[in-house]
Parts: C-alpha cells; structure tokens; sequence
DNA sequence: TACAAGTCAATAAT
DNA sequence: ATTATTGACTTGTA
C-alpha cells in the first residue's frame, strides 16, 4: 500500500504543489532563511503551546518504532508537496475507534525519532502508509484525545464530537444534520464554490478518487469533519460579496487545468468562507496563526493574519490560491489528522 | 520598466 | 501571548 500511495503523491503532488512553492519560496533571504530552519528543524522551538500539549500528552517513547515512521510522512507540507497526501486512506483507520477505555492514558507516540533532519522532503510519499497506522494505534487517539483535552473551551459545543472515541461513530449520524444546517453556508457562497457548506466539495473531492473509502464508511466522509465545523460559526452577516462575484471561468479553468492531473483540486475555493472557518477553528482549539500558519500553509503569522481577515476573491488570487487551498484542505480533514498534522509539523 | 500579487519579518496593538 | 499592520522584497506579467 504504501508503495502506492507514495506513487501517487509523487505524482500528483510534485506537480503543482511544486510549482506554487517555487512560487513562493523563493524570496531571496528571508525565504530561505526562514524555511530552512522550519523544515530542518527548528520546529521544536514554535511548537509552544501547541508542543507543549503534544508533548505533555505523551512522551517521548522512544521504544516504539511504530509511530515514529507513520508521523513523519505527513509531516512534510512545506517543501515537499503533498498536496495529496493528506487524503485519505486514513480515513479508514480511523473507523476503528478502539475502546474509550484506552482514551485515558496517555500513551502516544514517539515522535521523536531522529530521522527528521535529513529527510524532510521525501517524507512526503510515506505518509499515506503511516497515516494508516497511526490509525490503528490506539496510542494515537488516546493522544488526541489529550490533545482536546486541553482545550475545553469550546468543546461545549461539539464535545461529543471531538472526542476521539465517539467521533467515529458519532459522528457520523450527527454529521449529516451539521451539513445540511450548515448547508445555508451555501447562501452565502451560491452555488459552485467550495465552501463550508460544500458538500459538494466533498463529492467532487471524494470521486477524484481517493476517498472513496471515506464515504464507504459514513456515507459521507465529510461527515467527520463537519461536526467540527458545523457548530456555530455562521456569524457572518451577508457581505459576502466577494464570494459571489467570481467569475465563472475560473473554476473552470482551475479544475482541469492545472496541472494535467494529477490530484486535482479542481476546486473553486470561498475565501472568505473557509477564512472564517480557518478563524473559528483557530479559536476553537487554541491554536495560534503563527502555528497554524507555519505548520499548516508554511507562510508567516502576518500573511495568515491578513489572509483571514481580508481574503481575496478566489477570482483575483494567482498563486495566493495555493495557500487557500491548504487551509481548505485542512478543513476537510477529521480532526485528529487536522491535529496530527499540526503536530507533526512541529515536531 | 512598471505593476500587481504574495509573502516575510519587524513592529504595533490588543 | 497573540493578532494586526505595514514596509520591503521577489517573481510573474503587461
């Protein structure tokens, strides 16, 4: 299986994710500066609050083998692309939620392997497999669970749902309810954009292809992650202005074109949807922009800052659209890929 | 060359 | 401690 995967991502990812980082990085000093040290491994000084969770979680474990390889393979976003990576297989796994007895302990896994250094970038392709067993650890979840733990602030509202245990049943059922309540995110964005609402995203995500396996399971995959979502964050008034306009062509344009291929996003993001999704899971966990923005779209605290409170129209990003889609795609992923991935970045 | 888009990093503000 | 602003800089395009 992972052999596969691996194929895949190199596939698809290496493509675009390439080109648009390319884009990017590329500044002359403070890029690399900056993206050297994340990457290599400077993350064990921002992790901060986020680490400290992590960590206090569980400890270093160096005994087992296991997780540590499972980890690092979705790690890498920054430089390695991997846009797909994050898809999904993992999904599966996560259906076995094991017994919430295991919950309570604080096992989890190691991290702390030694590899990172080196390797970085070809992490990458290795992450589907591990993602997978990571899944079927138990220590994992139990880890997540501490993690949620953490922050009880909000859990009020979706408590159940985070729960690592319940999540995967629960959710299930509960999720459909959160869609269609949410659906009216639909007003805001109409018809074709992606956005909170999206179910449709999710469909055109899940016959890309890969998640099949997703809706196998719940009916719709996107189940898991609305619960987390779908909770209350509709504050928004109208203006939604920018969302609307768009022009229709780009879509279009997006979806296939790109780059031949491979994974396809064929999406049309809602920027100033998923911004304020971005912002209200932010809250919700506690999870500081310079965190989020470092591990998660490898961009500084001040652009996501400035992403989230003014996003731009999807029609009028260029190569801003890439940064959009990772917070997308980090929204539709269960939570405790959305949290491994921040950890694991920070590792 | 001039401009626009994106981002960073420093700094100000909460 | 976090988030918001902003000036400088790089790259792609007209």
């Amino acid at each position: 299986m992972e052999l596969t995967m691996e194929n895949i991502g190199n596939l698809h990812g290496v493509p675009h994710s390439h080109q648009s980082d390319l884009m990017n990085s590329p500044h002359a000093r403070q890029s690399s500066a900056s993206h050297r040290n994340l990457v290599s491994h400077g993350r064990s000084a921002m992790v901060s609050s986020m680490a400290s969770i992590l960590e206090g979680a569980g400890d270093y474990r160096t005994d087992h083998a296991l997780s540590g390889p499972l980890h690092p393979a979705m790690t890498m976003s920054c430089d390695s692309g991997m846009s797909l990576s994050s898809t999904y297989t993992t999904l599966t796994p996560l259906q076995h939620l094991p017994p919430i007895s295991t919950v309570s302990e604080k096992f989890h896994h190691p991290h702390p392997h030694a590899h990172h250094h080196p390797a970085h970038q070809r992490l990458a392709p290795g992450n589907v497999s591990g993602s997978f067993t990571l899944m079927r650890d138990d220590r994992s979840l139990a880890s997540m669970g501490n993690l949620y733990g953490h922050y009880p602030k909000d859990m009020s509202g979706m408590g159940q749902s985070l729960s690592p245990l319940s999540n995967g049943l629960g959710s299930l059922h509960s999720s459909q309810q959160t869609l269609s309540a949410y659906g009216p995110g639909a007003h805001l964005s109409n018809d074709k954009m992606l956005s909170s609402g999206g179910f449709e995203s999710h469909a055109a995500m899940l016959s890309r292809g890969e998640d099949h396996l997703a809706r196998g399971l719940g009916g719709h995959g996107a189940g898991l992650m609305s619960s987390l979502n779908g909770i209350h964050h509709h504050s928004h008034p109208h203006s939604q202005a920018n969302g609307s306009m768009l022009s229709d062509r780009d879509r279009q344009t997006v979806v296939g074109g790109g780059q031949g291929g491979g994974s396809g996003q064929v999406e049309e993001i809602n920027t100033k949807e998923v911004a304020q999704r971005i912002t209200a899971e932010l809250k919700r966990y506690s999870i500081p922009q310079a965190i989020f923005a470092q591990r998660i779209l490898c961009r500084s605290q001040g652009t996501l800052s400035d992403l989230l409170r003014n996003p731009k129209p999807w029609s009028k990003l260029k190569s801003g659209r890439e940064t959009f889609r990772r917070m997308w795609k980090w929204l539709q992923e269960p939570e405790f890929q959305r949290m491994s991935a921040l950890r694991l970045a920070g590792e």
